[in-house]
DNA sequence: CTGAAAGCGCTAACAG
DNA sequence: CTGTTAGCGCTTTCAG
């Protein structure tokens, strides 16, 4: 690393002080303008750039969150990022991912914080970890939660209606005329709470139709990863598992599942309709497109962001749990 | 935010020095036992955390490396991402990831390094800077390229051979008995090099058949969206263009390809074979699946990580030129 | 094997 | 409006 330029070196160079130097690095208004010019030539000749660290261990504040997803490379939490990220920006902050991968000592980890100073704040989306181990662990670095775990009352928290979002979806099958509507699917180990809010959506709109719900049409899958959506899909079907609505947890299930259909033989929509969740670039260049639940990444990126600020610069009290916006986008697998 | 606890803090608790304290966070050998013991627990007594920032500032390292990419939120990009990520972690490094939006002034400003210290080196993929542009801009802080484009010859660079994957595909489409192979597509303001090795090698393998290229099998694009792709299609097809083969620069293109020619009323392959690029799960849940030139993401980013280390670590020399393997994912688009 | 002292580069009081 | 001074928390010589 070349010897770098430093305040000093700028100050010496310009024979000014270096609360001048600084004054002109952070634009402040009262340097009279020819003293401003000078300096900015040093700075320019000189090849002077701030050393972040050093500001940062005088400050405190380091200008960066973290973003705490289970998982990265995903269509929805990749989205999702960019939304933060661009949110984050508006405000002068950078964002730091980090992966979770769905592994309850890697999220602690994330909210126990092992190194001060790295960031200023998280906004963390918990797969694994329940309400009752976030509650327990206090950390001092300020957190939003996202997502539909059963969070703790004590930490803020964004979220979307969940239960009216997968009522909205099945009213929108029992519409077309579906009888038989199933949901895929039940994760297992899933610890969030997305799963139960959504089957309570699910068994609310049936309850408001007059059905009632049969457990079996409730599949369970073994982990997130379409295959085993798929799988799921394909196992009911050969056992004889008769159903005309698929409500999926998310667009990659409703995916797998299109391709389980479309090998048993089964057509979308007529013999079943599908519809997904998250609203991710899968579901638009499926076969048939598929209709899904449309979160508003957005406005969570935003309120989430807005939230942690706050709380950055100080604000306290109890929790406060905002809902951002969805809608259903309808698509071919699903149509009106 | 608490007050923090400090080293010296934990060295008054205990009754030692700093150095001692220290020796024993850094896990020195030449601790005696018994001292260690009476120092660690006071370090979680306290709950004393090493301050990153303080570290940082004396040792001029930071633990992290950036990772420069022209879209986080997009299938082959957020896995590539990912397994940065997980190369980096190895050795102990974190990763700050960076979007460029594809623009001109955000490249430049990754590797003219505005703000010095925030990272040790940048892993750069660049979309539309010139090989020129790069070369230009002297950083100090080391840099490894990925990606296709022309690289400057000073400047390390991890790529896979796309004239060979490319002539491959075009030859496995040959074998189908494809007669006129199409390209999709080139896409306007891409100085990434990328279409125009990919357009080498689908050259290479046609003259080698003893074909030759009909300009106007070359669809043009106007961006890198997906629709854009679809548009392009539907109006080659409109214009009564015929092909039977179809190469896709990446797998969004190949899915937004299918849709347009499903849509068109031909079917996959038996009128057009359709290969993609990438291998994402977009080409996964397709229907039909999509063949396609599958990159080894984790060697590309192992080799990037590796040489991004060695540079940091004080090696100088030349620009090091590294191939990474690919394969050719064979589906239903375009089967054996 | 342990302790004292000297900064890393910057900011923020506080004088001038 | 400008200059001086004292640290932020840590690592690292260099003596003991």
């Amino acid at each position: 690393m070349a010897k770098q330029v430093r305040l000093a070196d700028v100050a010496k160079h310009a024979g000014v002080s270096l609360k001048t130097v600084s004054n002109v690095v952070h634009e402040y208004k009262h340097v009279a303008p020819e003293m401003r010019a000078k300096v900015q030539a040093s700075i320019d000749q000189l090849g002077y750039r701030p050393n972040l660290t050093a500001r940062r261990l005088v400050t405190g504040r380091t200008g960066m969150i973290a973003l705490a997803l289970p998982e990265t490379d995903h269509p929805y939490f990749s989205t999702l990022a960019d939304a933060v990220v661009k949110a984050a920006e508006k405000h002068g902050l950078r964002v730091l991912i980090e992966q979770t991968d769905g592994k309850v000592d890697r999220e602690l980890a994330v909210l126990s914080d092992r190194e001060a100073g790295l960031v200023d704040g998280v906004i963390f989306q918990p797969a694994m970890v329940t309400s009752l181990e976030i509650a327990e662990v206090q950390a001092d670095t300020p957190v939003v939660l996202l997502g539909e775990a059963a969070m703790p009352l004590s930490i803020d928290h964004v979220m979307i209606d969940n239960v009216d979002a997968s009522r909205a979806s099945v009213e929108h099958l029992l519409k077309l005329g579906c009888k038989k509507i199933a949901f895929l699917g039940a994760v297992a180990d899933d610890n969030a709470g997305a799963t139960i809010r959504r089957l309570a959506g699910y068994q609310y709109a049936l309850d408001r139709a007059g059905l009632i719900l049969d457990p079996d049409l409730v599949l369970q899958v073994d982990s997130f990863s379409p295959s085993s959506a798929k799988k799921a899909v394909m196992e009911a079907l050969s056992e004889g598992l008769e159903f005309d609505g698929l409500l999926c947890r998310d667009d990659r299930f409703a995916v797998a599942a299109l391709q389980a259909l479309r090998e048993a033989g089964l057509s979308v929509p007529d013999d079943v309709a599908v519809i997904g969740w998250d609203d991710t670039e899968l579901g638009r260049y499926s076969f048939p497109t598929v209709t899904t639940v449309s979160p508003d990444k957005s406005g969570i990126a935003e309120l989430a962001v807005n939230m942690l600020i706050e709380r950055i610069n100080g604000q306290t009290g109890v929790g406060r749990h905002r809902l951002a916006p969805f809608s259903l986008v309808v698509r071919e697998s699903a149509p009106d």
